[in-house]
DNA sequence: ACGACTATTTATAACGG
DNA sequence: TCCGTTATAAATAGTCG
């Protein structure tokens, strides 16, 4: 952006390097700080010149708590093997890092379930906040697709207990040849799933149970959960 | 540079609000490594997006490096953890039960975040969901007690200044005799409260300074967020 | 959410003092 | 080294797919 195309690659001449440094450095801070107002995001940018001169730019000029963030976020054990002089310094290093990573995470945990709230700043409760009310979507969500899921596969069930009862009777009428009894099949085959005592019904649900894990509760087949929504 | 002029304030729309977040994090990135390249300079750089997600870049891809050479500039004290441990501890124990640990409460966040649901059966589910409303209960109401209490220290605040205000322009009266119009106290008041505190870091980028007259306040005294409830 | 396409706004390279 | 100015290159807001 300027009167000449500009190469990638180190300026060699002193003069122009400074100059360039000088300009481009406040143009990035610049960005820096409006992305960091326009999209509210946490930034810390640090610099240094050539010479050794620091220059920086933070969110909220909370450089510390930024570099916590990342470090907590990036935390790892890479320190542990990285050196073979001093291997108990380093174990101690890590763990202490481990250590850092535990109470953060307590810390936010905490707050996610609502508490030390008097820590927060407004900003930050106003996060959480939004935070929570997005995870509550996602795990309402979340119920309803189990939800739909157990009605199926109860359905499924449904259907073939209804299925081996069906064969099951015919089985039946054909073993004791009785001419004389017409009658509809389907009372026959009501009762015998409407009877949880049925041991067609009863193999068949505890199967299930083993896989699932869900389906029961002492007054029908339905747990309450489904039955609220 | 755009269609349109932007104010620099946090964007509202959440759709825009991340495109551009992703459109200036691309820019800012890369204007880091150009001022890097360009003029020899050692360049640290973390974002985290309003999600809490992150993004980084630093010279040599030497982070590490980068933050350590920071805290020594800044800090120059360099809080090695003391080794007054015992030589005997078995660190290799107490890390990897610390590391249990870590993991354990990074699972129950990544629930409370309403991530990784898929693991939690139904009554798992159903705990979670209650202690999240329970959250957010918790959280409105000390965001209602916070809007209260910055709502009363900034009437404070205003009262004292109307006094200090009103005290001066007495005793100015007082000393010149002269019958002028008293009316403008406001005037008076508006500019003692409104003058920033300190202006101290020289290194430090300027944020008034370089919005050039867009971010300049023109609502007033009160923060954003004070003025939606 | 991402890529491509402008119309604009910004950033800045070169230059002069 | 540090302003300003200016011509130009880059970044990007809005838009469509």
């Amino acid at each position: 952006m300027g009167r000449g195309r500009v190469q990638l690659r180190r300026i060699e001449n002193k003069i122009k390097r400074q100059v360039t440094f000088s300009k481009r450095r406040s143009g990035l801070l610049k960005k820096a700080h409006e992305i960091s107002v326009l999209c509210d995001a946490d930034v810390a940018l640090i610099v240094f010149s050539n010479k050794g001169k620091l220059y920086e730019y933070s969110t909220d000029s909370s450089m510390d708590k930024i570099l916590e963030r990342y470090e907590s976020y990036t935390y790892a054990e890479r320190a542990i093997f990285s050196s073979e002089a001093d291997p108990q310094a380093d174990w101690g290093l890590a763990y202490s890092k481990l250590k850092t990573r535990v109470e953060s995470l307590q810390r936010s945990q905490r707050n996610l379930m609502g508490e030390e709230l008097d820590t927060l700043n407004n900003k930050e409760l106003q996060h959480l906040e939004q935070q929570l009310e997005s995870s509550l979507k996602n795990i309402r969500s979340r119920k309803e697709k189990m939800l739909k899921e157990q009605k199926k596969n109860m359905e499924e069930i449904i259907a073939k207990a209804k299925a081996k009862a069906l064969a099951q009777n015919a089985a039946w009428e054909q073993q004791n040849r009785a001419p004389y009894n017409s009658s509809p099949h389907h009372v026959m085959i009501s009762d015998s799933i409407a009877t949880p005592t049925s041991r067609n019904c009863q193999t068949r649900y505890n199967a299930e149970e083993a896989t699932q894990g869900e389906l029961r509760l002492g007054k029908g087949l339905l747990p309450s959960w489904m039955l609220s929504g």
